[in-house]
DNA sequence: AAGACGAAAGTGGTTGA
DNA sequence: TCAACAACTTTCGTCTT
């Protein structure tokens, strides 16, 4: 992909302290950081590359609260304070009653802190990369900020557990893309997040079923417009397309086909009825389908049409 | 010579016992 | 957990323009 100057946007983001939405962009420090408390949300903010969230959280208000740098992706690790539960001091003798259970509460408190801050932790990363992926996509902003409600959901359920932090997020863009009918395929989500695509498939499942939440299966209409302009066809072609692909929805279905294919194929047949003809590779390689998927589904709609075309 | 076609074998993921 | 299965890909030989 080639390098461009991306502008982070930051409109959705909330300060995961103080909870204040006005965010700061100091492009002289390439930092981003909250107007209201001072906490540096993300660093090297201009920086495209995949390790840019070196970050160091700092807050400037009164529970003076400081560490060394969070690691990238081990936000717990280094820095927890680990309270026993045998009541013996160091040197092994018993602890006063007394003593014991003040220790209990400070134990009890200590481990609601470190819950709260990793959880705030998670979500300044998980934000940050989600902006970024987000943008490097091109998704507006009403996807990125459902996108942050879902994730936040995911967060607050305990499902991140075991996974990447990046690869929840992917997987919150790519269910949040099919919900709103903003097709993007998993191919370029993991381009995007540098996520492979079956880890990034194997979180979508998992929120999927854990959250509940309901994808409807892909129109592959949806996909027609990105792939004619990418094909430089007319909207007259995109039409045709789209109608081929509403009528054999309507005939013996489409089902179990993928989306992209049946797409590039309708779009195959549109541009060479009207004249604009692109070889079956050309149409292959947008829609990222092999030319033999794009025969498979051309010879099934042409069947099932009873198309006479002549190409 | 490039594009289109289709058969055959291989791949990764889903499903159901 | 494993095997069957469907969709899709890769590869390759042949036909068409």
């Amino acid at each position: 992909m080639a390098t461009k100057t991306e502008s982070v946007s930051i409109s959705t983001a909330k300060c995961p302290e103080c909870g204040g939405k006005r965010i700061i962009k100091d492009y002289e420090r390439g930092e981003l950081l909250c107007g209201s408390c001072g906490l540096i949300i993300a660093e090297n903010i201009e920086d495209m590359g995949p390790e840019w969230r070196a970050f160091d959280a700092e807050q400037k208000g009164k529970r003076a609260r400081g560490g060394a740098p969070i690691k990238y992706m081990r936000p717990n690790k280094g820095l927890v304070t680990e309270i026993d539960q045998y009541n013996r001091d160091i040197r092994g003798a018993k602890i006063s009653p007394r003593k014991q259970a003040q220790l209990y509460r400070i134990r009890k408190w200590h481990k609601r802190v470190s819950i709260a801050t990793s959880m705030e932790r998670n979500l300044v990363i998980a934000l940050a990369e989600l902006d970024r992926v987000a943008s490097s996509l091109g998704l507006p902003e009403n996807i990125k900020e459902s996108a942050a409600l879902l994730y936040r959901r995911a967060v607050k359920e305990e499902l991140i557990r075991g996974r990447l932090i990046e690869s929840v997020v992917a997987a919150v863009i790519y269910a949040i893309c099919r919900m709103q009918g903003i097709p993007r395929t998993l191919d370029e989500i993991s381009k995007a997040s540098g996520i492979e695509k079956k880890e990034i498939g194997r979180a979508y499942r998992f929120i999927k079923i854990e959250l509940d939440v309901d994808v409807p299966l892909t129109d592959p209409s949806q996909y027609v417009p990105k792939f004619a302009t990418a094909l430089r066809l007319g909207g007259s072609v995109q039409e045709e397309a789209i109608k081929l692909i509403k009528k054999s929805l309507r005939k013996g279905l489409i089902s179990g086909r993928g989306p992209t294919g049946v797409a590039a194929a309708a779009l195959y047949i549109a541009s060479a009825m009207f004249g604009e003809k692109r070889t079956q590779k050309e149409v292959a390689d947008v829609a990222g389908v092999t030319e033999v998927t794009i025969r498979n589904r051309y010879r099934e709609l042409k069947k099932e049409l009873g198309l006479k075309v002549n190409l």
